[in-house]
DNA sequence: CTTTTCGTAACTTATCAAGTTTCAAATTCT
DNA sequence: AGAATTTGAAACTTGATAAGTTACGAAAAG
C-alpha cells in the first residue's frame, strides 16, 4: 500500500526552514522534495493554521517557522497535517451484526489501539529541535564544516 | 487512506470454520464476507502454504481448518496473508542524500518500529481460541442458546 | 502597473487491495 | 462415462485517495 509521506515532508522542511535567514517560497521547498508548488503550499497551510509557520506574499515573500522547533513535537506537525490513519490494517467492517467479527473487531481494535497510542505518545515527546541536533551530530561525524544547504535536489 | 482487510477477513473466516462440522465452500464464505469466490480462495491460499486451512476440490469439499484455533496466533494469520504493511505513514524517501532527512527517517523509523513491534508482539499473544472464547462470552451475554451461524449475511 | 508569491479550486495520475471474469483441473455422484 | 461441483489460477477492471498538475485570482513589493 502507498504511504502518507506528509508528516515525513513536512518535518524535512521545518528543519531546512530553521537553517534559512529568509523566507522559503513554495517553489524552492517543492524543488527540494521533490514535487510542486501548489502541494506544498496545500500541506503547509495545515501548519500555518497550527501556528508552525508564517507565510506572505509578494515579493520576498515565503514560509518562516512561526515558533523555535524546541516548542515544536513530531505529534504537534501530525495534528497539523491533518492527523492522517496512522495504520495500512484495518477491520474489514466497523458495526458488524455478527459476534465472531465483533469479537475480532474487539482484539485488533485494542491491540492497534494500544500501538498507536505508543506511537503518539512517541511522537509527542520528540522535539523537533531534538531532529536539528541529530542532523548538526551527523554533519559533525561527516566533517562537514557549515551546515549550509545539504538537499539541493536530492 | 483505504484499509488492507485481509488480516481481519481471515479471522472472521478461521473463527467460522470451526463452528462448522464440513468443509465450507468459497461460495459460502464470500457470502460471509460479502465478497465473491475467487477473492476468497486468492486470500486463503496463502494460510494453506501455512498449513492453517486445507482445500478440497469437487463434490462435497471446500476448506476447513489445518490444526486447532489454540495452536494459531493472529501473528500466524498475519503472515500468511503475506505480512502486509501494517502503517500508511510511511517515509517520503528511503535513501536520502539530505542529512536532514536522514534525521527525519531516523527519527520515524525508530518510532515506527517500535510500535510495529509492539503490535506484532501483541499479536503473536494472541491465539484464535482467545477470540473464539471471547465471542462465546457475548453470544452467553446475549443469552444465545445454541452457537449457530451468527454471520448469514450482515 | 508589473512582478512575485501565496491561496485555492478543479482536475488528473499512480497505486494497490478489492473485486470480477473465465476456464482448466480435480473430485464426487449418478 | 458423463454431469455436477468445487478449487486453482490467470487476466483483467474498479474504487479510493495521496500525490501531482493546471490555472487563475488576490495580495504585497518594487
Amino acid at each position: 500500500m502507498r504511504h502518507d509521506g506528509r508528516l515525513s515532508r513536512m518535518l524535512h522542511v521545518l528543519l531546512h526552514m530553521e537553517e534559512q535567514q529568509r523566507p522559503m517560497t513554495s517553489e524552492e521547498i517543492a524543488g527540494m522534495l521533490g514535487t510542486n508548488p501548489a502541494l506544498v503550499r496545500r500541506t503547509l497551510a495545515g501548519l500555518r493554521e497550527g501556528g508552525y509557520v508564517v507565510s506572505e506574499r509578494g515579493h520576498g515573500g515565503g514560509w518562516m517557522l512561526g515558533r523555535p522547533l524546541s516548542e515544536i513535537t513530531l505529534r504537534d506537525v501530525y495534528d497539523a497535517v491533518g492527523a492522517p490513519e496512522v495504520f495500512a490494517l484495518g477491520l474489514a467492517d466497523d458495526q458488524p451484526q455478527c459476534l465472531v467479527e465483533q469479537a475480532v473487531n474487539h482484539a485488533l481494535r485494542r491491540t492497534l489501539d494500544e500501538a498507536r497510542r505508543l506511537l503518539l505518545q512517541r511522537f509527542a515527546d520528540i522535539r523537533l529541535s531534538d531532529l536539528r541536533d541529530d542532523f548538526a551530530a551527523r554533519a559533525a561525524a561527516l566533517g562537514v564544516r557549515q551546515p549550509g544547504p545539504t538537499c539541493a535536489d536530492d
